[in-house]
DNA sequence: AGCACGCCGACT
DNA sequence: GTCGGCGTGCTC
């Protein structure tokens, strides 16, 4: 009887949207847990370079497949699995919604650094060298083996940069078979970002005690007090000793062994915080919330005001599920927002908080990550791809700020964290659990048919008062002065606020000095080389900058057009408003808050202690410091110009505008003192903005949703963003011509069923040229989200009449959130 | 992705 | 006539 097969489903890295089967290699006997990695075979075997290989992650048993050769797993590369197998279905449902490849969305929830690449090492025979020196070879050989002999061992890739062109693997292959070039394939093994240690241990200690050994005795009896110690200490402690190490390994005395460091992400002690009363609000909220569990599954959304304590919500609700054996995830939008939010919940739970963010070195993720899946955390704090940890159990899942946008991921894989919340705890029988002061459109409507549940806190905690919101219109100050970038009334408000030894926040949403720099002679303004935008003047860098592809320029310019050196720095950034506001206010601490202050590790914090410890007066910052941030001491807010987000040619401007705006006002008499907010704008009648100034969801949400459902934009249809680009304008077009073709054929061939999907465009992006790519776009509309999913995967997986222009590129983006 | 196979222009 | 360019298709 022939021995049993087993099978393995494995999903590989790489761009396949299916999976594959693969036999088990010799020595594991029954099968291997999901969730495990895997290198495996990949392709057919090339003769000139042997079989390819990619990494891949077991998904769980399989049938025997039919009529095919399998091929076996090379190696394993996990000791344990590094995901939870219960998140498996939940990334076949991302791999299914968002139409991406299933091992693509595996390596994206991943952290980097676990990754696994098979290269081809390249290096020259002693055939090889000889011909290249004795000259016997055509000059086309020549241009790859010189460089080959050059440096050694390369990979192709690499080999194309040396060479300056591409290298065809036809020649190379021709090459390897007149044995000049040798090729082997060598994988590549992610340290899993683990850092390794070697470390020395006793094993026996009869060395006998004479000069000739008294170093090796010294290593020894070092040993025997120290226990088990790294090798760097040993040799610190102990001269010479890495070179008798060896004997002593060798002779049976020691033995040494590597064995993984974690690096530990939290900088200072946190003192243990006790649980406050809840307001009478918070309880409910609490209350209703826990009530719901024993139902399993449930979206909740917490719509309270700024300043109304949800965070303590969380803190509870928290507790409760640890209490229950479940786990927890708390997501939160950006990375300034963590330290805030560990804090909180670090001063509640201690150790048993994770933390994943990309401030970490790509080192402590991978610890934190494998202390996650080691069930040794059973709390994760994190920004928007934390929704991918290994969390066993969850049984509850915060989305903080959910309106936030930055909840999208916007490269690769286009997900929304705060969508996959729900999705993730309707798998696994949880609590999504939505909060904001200001909820999203979308959120508000599944609350109005029946999706989400909603939870009101209405007033802040300690009945501190609201904010009061003062509006100054921008349109009958701007006689007094061209770059009135603060009004009087501002002004006067700030210097009483100053004097009292308050703050204030200066918000402004744009960096740098001035975003619009035009020739003082000709009128033309400074663009970018790459992108069809103008470049925004940082004069502390003493450069220009694109701020989509980075392009810079140096601040030495001369026109394009006219050549002339006077160019004028049009336009307001948040470097023009700090000069602007030290010229005012010449003794006051001023401070900016902007991506460009805050680019180094640790410097966002450094400005939140400042600011904490009162040595800062003005706040200049941009939309950074609008998000959910706790300034105990700001009592006044000034908004610069609270229309520039408004006229974004985006449905959303006004939905992005109001949440900013009622945000940032937010920010004011968080602390004992009330808080007080002037608001600069040339549009105060604009509903976004009146809505805000009174601070009123319920009115903007009224005028919106009557907006959107007008225009059939969501939550009242649902939409996927097709963008078209590629480095050759008429061919980029002619593809976004050819795919809106198609669009249009299958459309009129199915009418039954795809008579829903509306076809828009294709269009010329708004910004249609960014990074030197030039930009198309078609919005496929439609009421059915499924109806829109099968029109597009027929649209991507039919196979296209003609040629496709080469060199472009077709992105899907699903429930598009930017769609510039 | 990465690599092999297959079909058309510039060289011996 | 071949060599080598790039479009097309497949990967258990």
């Amino acid at each position: 009887m022939s021995r049993q097969e087993t099978y393995i489903e494995v999903a590989v890295s790489a761009p396949l949207h299916h999976t594959l089967t693969y036999g088990l290699p010799a020595g594991v006997a029954e099968t291997l847990p999901p969730g495990t990695r895997v290198q495996v075979p990949f392709g057919r075997p090339s003769t000139a370079f042997g079989q390819r290989s990619v990494m891949g992650y077991v998904l769980g048993p399989a049938g025997a497949p039919a009529g095919m050769a399998i091929k076996k797993v090379l190696d394993v590369l996990d000791e344990a699995p590094i995901f939870p197998a219960a998140m498996i279905p939940f990334f076949r449902w991302i791999a299914d919604y968002y139409i991406h490849p299933l091992g693509e969305v595996i390596k994206s929830a991943l952290p980097a650094g676990l990754g696994s690449r098979d290269r081809l090492a390249l290096t020259l025979t002693e055939t090889g060298k000889k011909a290249l020196a004795n000259g016997a070879v055509p000059a086309a050989w020549r241009r790859v083996l010189a460089p080959l002999a050059e440096a050694g061992t390369l990979d192709l890739p690499a080999l194309s940069r040396r060479t300056g062109a591409t290298v065809s693997t036809a020649l190379v292959r021709r090459l390897v078979s007149e044995g000049l070039v040798a090729s082997r394939r060598r994988v590549r093994r992610g340290a899993g970002g683990l850092r390794q240690e070697q470390v020395v241990s006793l094993v026996k200690d009869d060395l006998p005690r004479d000069r000739y050994y008294a170093q090796r005795r010294a290593i020894l009896d070092f040993l025997a007090e120290q226990g088990e110690v790294p090798v760097a200490r040993l040799a610190a402690a102990v001269p010479r000793a890495r070179g008798y190490l060896g004997f002593l390994e060798k002779n049976g005395f020691v033995r040494v062994t590597r064995r993984s460091l974690y690096r530990d992400p939290f900088g200072e002690a946190i003192r243990p915080d006790t649980p406050p009363r809840l307001t009478a609000e918070q309880a409910v909220a609490v209350d209703s919330v826990n009530h719901a569990v024993g139902e399993g599954f449930g979206t909740f959304l917490l719509n309270g005001v700024t300043g109304s304590g949800k965070t303590e919500v969380y803190l509870r609700l928290a507790a409760d599920t640890l209490a229950r054996g479940r786990t927890v995830l708390v997501l939160v939008p950006e990375i300034a927002l963590i330290s805030q939010m560990e804090r909180r919940f670090r001063a509640r739970f201690g150790e048993r908080v994770a933390v994943l963010h990309s401030g970490l070195t790509g080192g402590q993720r991978c610890d934190q990550w494998r202390r996650i899946a080691r069930g040794e955390t059973p709390i994760v704090v994190g920004v928007r791809s934390a929704i991918f940890a290994p969390l066993a159990d969850p049984g509850l899942i915060v989305v903080d700020e959910e309106h936030d946008s930055s909840y999208k991921e916007q490269r690769g894989l286009l997900y929304n964290a705060r969508d996959l919340a729900v999705v993730r705890a309707r798998l696994a029988g949880a609590v999504a659990l939505l909060g904001s002061a200001t909820p999203s459109v979308q959120s508000l409507y599944n609350v109005k048919n029946g999706k989400f549940r909603q939870l009101r806190l209405t007033r802040r905690v300690s009945d501190r008062p609201m904010p009061r919101i003062q509006v100054v219109d921008l349109r009958r100050a701007a006689g007094q002065d061209p770059e009135a970038l603060i009004t009087a009334q501002l002004r006067d408000a700030m210097q009483r606020v100053i004097s009292r030894g308050e703050q204030v926040l200066l918000f402004l949403n744009r960096r740098g000095y001035a975003g619009f720099p035009v020739c003082g002679q000709c009128g033309r303004p400074l663009r970018c080389r790459h992108c069809d935008i103008t470049l925004t003047l940082h004069r502390a860098a003493r450069l220009y900058r694109c701020h989509y592809c980075g392009f810079t320029r140096s601040a030495k310019v001369y026109c394009e057009k006219c050549g002339s050196a006077e160019i004028k720095p049009l336009g307001l950034g948040t470097e023009k408003l700090e000069a602007h506001v030290r010229r005012l206010f010449p003794a006051a601490s001023v401070v900016r808050m902007d991506a460009d202050t805050t680019a180094a590790r640790g410097a966002t914090v450094q400005i939140l202690k400042d600011l904490r410890a009162g040595a800062i007066d003005i706040l200049i910052g941009t939309q950074m410091v609008a998000k959910g941030h706790d300034f105990p001491n700001i009592t006044l807010v000034g908004i610069i110009c609270a229309d520039l987000s408004l006229n974004f040619p985006d449905f959303r401007a006004g939905e992005r505008t109001f949440q900013l705006l009622a945000q940032v006002a937010g920010r004011a008499g968080r602390g004992d003192v009330p808080g007080r907010v002037i608001l600069q704008t040339y549009n105060p009648e604009h509903f976004s903005i009146a809505a805000a100034r009174r601070q009123d969801v319920a009115a903007f949400y009224e005028t919106e949703t009557a907006f959107r459902s007008q225009l059939g934009y969501p939550p009242f249809s649902r939409l996927i963003h097709l963008r078209i680009s590629g480095p050759d304008a008429d061919r980029t077009r002619r593809r976004a011509e050819m795919l809106g073709d198609k669009c249009r054929r299958l459309r009129s061939e199915e009418d039954a069923f795809f008579r829903d999907v509306q076809v828009l465009g294709p269009i010329e992006a708004s910004l249609p040229r960014l990074g030197g790519r030039f930009r198309w776009q078609i919005l496929l509309r439609g009421r059915s989200a499924d109806a829109l999913h099968r029109f597009t995967r027929r649209l991507i997986f039919d196979k296209d009449t003609g040629k496709v222009p080469a060199g472009t590129k077709l992105e899907v983006d699903v429930d598009p959130v930017f769609m510039m």
